[in-house]
DNA sequence: AATTTCTTGTAGATTTGTCTACAAGAAATT
DNA sequence: AATTTCTTGTAGACAAATCTACAAGAAATT
């Protein structure tokens, strides 16, 4: 049990995410990357599911969606992505189409990705997955029992 | 190894932090306590160092010291710390003092706050230890490696 | 004694993130 | 056909965090 908030899990995970964040940051910078980490996760969810609406896409970055359009502004501005209209059968989706530069310019960062999150590792003797496993279902579990929407 | 960023340890935690956040800001909003979880981080911190200096725990909360100082300032205005000049012996140390009143805030927050912090718990057989040993190595090698400072 | 360094208080300026709101187009419902 | 709902684009207000800068007091160094 810890004696002090500040050495609690909560709190901890609030300190190492900071740093992480910072050190994101200074990846993209060092590497002259023209867009954010923030603007990579949405290239990067849009390849996990490129029929996403924003709304599910804002959920997924845990951002709101006013916000989310921003960003998605900001990609089709860079000319990244180009959101476009489409009938799919009876339905109109706004797809967020990834274009040749966005795909050119993820394939760059993915490439260099990797080594920036194997710096990021440490030597403790735990399994990676199993962390994050226990992150998600730390996510999930104080979202349903505070009832935390963005938006 | 992760195929995907957003999938990966650097941005789960991101996001699980971002939910940790809300959460203890909505559980001191529901406990009606008058400080905010950035305050009360201090509070717990002068109780691990009392004899801290402002430069040292904004190094110690991954803050700028110009922002922790409002932070000081923030809760000396409400009563919960005196700041002081105060001479040791040689050296003048300006000390963070906690008042009466800061004292009782305290108290009453730390009687609620391991509720909270066992809510976020999850049911996944991890040695929560063992996570937080990882978080503050993940810290500590990233500080180095990005040359990370906050001011 | 003079200079430099350290720590602190504090005031903008800037950036970033969040929240609210409204209009518009399309789909679903009545 | 009319109304309601859903999604999106976008603007403005607001709040939080960060950065920069400067002055002042004290300590350490020269």
């Amino acid at each position: 049990m810890p004696e002090h908030y500040t050495k609690s899990l909560p709190y901890e995970l609030e300190l190492t995410s900071r740093i992480l964040h910072e050190a994101a940051k200074c990846h993209f910078a060092q590497c002259n990357y023209p867009i954010s980490p923030e603007e990579f996760a949405i290239l990067d969810c849009l390849y996990l599911k490129p029929d996403i609406i924003q709304i599910d896409l804002a959920r997924m970055i845990l951002k709101g969606r006013a916000h989310t359009g921003r960003f998605l502004k900001s990609l089709e501005e860079k000319g990244y992505v180009k959101r476009k209209s489409e009938r799919n059968g009876s339905k109109t989706v706004t797809k967020n189409i990834i274009t040749k530069e966005g795909h050119a310019l993820y394939n760059r960062i993915c490439s260099e990705i990797d080594k920036y999150i194997e710096e990021t590792n440490s030597d403790v003797n735990i399994q990676i997955n199993d962390v994050i496993k226990l992150l998600q279902e730390i996510r999930e579990n104080c979202m349903e029992k505070f009832d935390i929407k963005f938006e």
